[in-house]
DNA sequence: GATGAATGAGGATTCATTCAT
DNA sequence: AATGAATGAATCCTCATTCAT
């Protein structure tokens, strides 16, 4: 009878941990998430510490044993939910038999559902324009890690077109930046929420292809 | 003629006040400076209407005269300091003997110049992204005012190139809008004070003109 | 023609004074009358003096050319407006052929109808009980000027009974108090808004001075 | 015996809780009446929360963990502090073998002496008429608890005499509440801190009582 | 480790009062 | 005499943070 006393030993699902030490292990997590969505709706002045707590299913106390405090804890949520939308090695690796004008309309794609279907860069790319005035490390943080290397990336696409034969960079700079733009255009105009002048994304991917395309593919007269 | 030359004496409106009618006509104006300046600096709920008057060298109370409330202030500070970047007749008018290339390129001369003189529409563009969802009305009203205009007179700057056959309309939708996308990258970075990464403007906006041009030249083979 | 530009001259109404003096002569009135309407509407402390003035048709700067501060205007308010029920000299005189039971009803009827009618005797009842911790000189002024004579009327119909026989005076002491604490119910209802419970008056009345006689009337055994 | 002298042990309720539980449970009492007592010395408007917090001893804040706002404070001191001043069943248990007169004098002793003695009702009184108009809701609420079952019992009193016939009523209505009306009278001279004026409780109680039974002792010719 | 009661600094807003015009 | 723009003290209420349990 005592054995049974105890709530039978769970799998060791995830973990080799008990289940006290998981759930502690688990709890940063869940405040982050829980962080997210409560600066997500509200911004970050307007979220309290304790909604935040509550949807973790916590209570403020807790919060402050993991973060040192609300701004740490912002920060943080910056930090660690901000999710690349390109692994480049493996991109490549996954489209290596492709042309490269597939790459251009591949990439494309991916951006745009990244931005579709991920919540997060959207949202974290409102708090880097509302917040990054406080937060001036994590804004160029941010840059370095997630844009730099997409706009890198899509150079290394018009390189090995060029190398190919079929693109021509006519221009010396700030090209990639230049042909990305529209996405960012259409991630600020979800953002404004201005859903009734927000385009049909396939259309809208269509034509920034084509615009890309007639601005770079070598004409071949 | 040496006469004609001065701005006809402004009707009484402001200078034959007496003094102190004249500083309450102008106080409105001085505190939405001020109050857009608090704003710019700390962001919205961060700003205490206390600082404002300060800075607008009046104090708390009167605020209150002027202003409902810290909502309406903001709301008013929006609306009021935003500037349209074209009056669309009177720059067609100015540059009616300007080819249709030449148009392209003194609107993104003139949008850009815009962007950089203008503090206001940058930061503006701020408040609505840090903000907007908080404020839905002023950020469609703003929408209406001031970016729907852009857009439709670029949109007439292509149809005048289509009937002069010098443009060509490939795609159905959107395609206005993605052809100005650099230039709300252009801000968005400038917003992001990311100003190591920050184009020379020069450059860009050759860039992004000859990106345009490649995208809709009739070809003239 | 200089003279028609004067207004013409207003024939001098009520007083000999000049219409601008006379205006003025008036303000103090005005002013006691608006303030006491607010204060009615809305207690001491929520009454705001710029209300007051609005209502008496001046700003708020002109009360203060005729009361002291807020405090001041309230007891000014309280003071000036209080209005006796009964003129006791008169009001013997005018009943001096009637039978003292008739004194009595007449005497009821008429500090009944003075509540009805009156707002003001009511509504001063609130402020005293309200306020009147923070105000004790008006009232207990209030009271030796106003229900003290009351009090002391009934007592003089009373004792004009006794001499004539019909009524008894079997209590020392307190006995008008008493006998006409149903008024004062009658007020305190009113004021509470207890349209609900609040009794018809003419039975109220009836039944109040029937209280009364059986109470009085010497019994003729 | 010994042992069954004491109380049974209070149900777990309030000894048995550690500390810090105790004390969250004696809170909300504790801000009642220093809110009660604060409200009594300068009235709803000027009693500061700040104020009410320091005479329980505790914070502003702590105030609003267990009272939405001032207002509600101001509803829940008037709701939970007033005290019926009978239990009318337990009343005419106890007093089961007086006779009829017998019952009316205990009734009007045990009225004045609640009004003597507890100070809340008293004071709870003059907010109903100072900030009824404010507070429409509790004045209803409180003359339906507190003062109809008052009138309700004295009327049962009286038809009991009848029953027994020793009274007669001879009106149809209010009567009940003319005859207790000297006791609010007694009260609001209380109220008006009229202490100069305020009668000799004693002797006022027996010209009181005198008073009902003349009106309504049914004649025995 | 977790809790949640308590704190108190901080900020929006109101309004009696002043005083230059 | 009258105005009404301006002031700034006063007060409600919120919420990040602490710490005893």
């Amino acid at each position: 009878m005592v054995g049974i006393k105890h709530a039978p030993r769970p799998a060791a699902a995830e973990t080799e941990l008990r289940p006290r030490a998981r759930r502690k292990a688990q709890r940063p997590q869940q405040i982050l998430h829980a962080a997210f969505e409560e600066f997500v709706e509200r911004g970050y002045t307007a979220t309290r510490i304790e909604d935040v707590a509550a949807r973790a299913g916590v209570t403020k106390g807790t919060i402050y044993l993991y973060f040192q405090n609300k701004e740490e804890l912002f920060q943080d949520v910056v930090r660690k939910l901000s999710q690349p939308v390109f692994d480049e090695k493996q991109f490549l690796e996954q489209h290596h038999h492709r042309s490269c004008e597939e790459l251009v309309r591949i990439y494309l794609d991916t951006l745009y559902e990244h931005m579709t279907v991920n919540l997060y860069s959207r949202e974290i790319l409102r708090f880097l324009i509302a917040e990054g005035r406080n937060f001036p490390v994590i804004v160029s943080a941010h840059f370095d890690e997630f844009v730099k290397p997409l706009l890198t990336m899509f150079d290394h696409i018009l390189q090995k077109g060029v190398h190919e034969g079929v693109f021509e960079i006519w221009a010396e700079d700030h090209l990639s930046q230049i042909l990305i733009s529209p996405a960012l255009t259409y991630a600020i105009d979800t953002l404004l929420g201005a859903d009734t002048n927000l385009p049909e994304l396939k259309v809208y991917v269509n034509t920034h292809y084509e615009m890309v395309m007639r601005t770079i593919r070598k004409s071949t007269i």
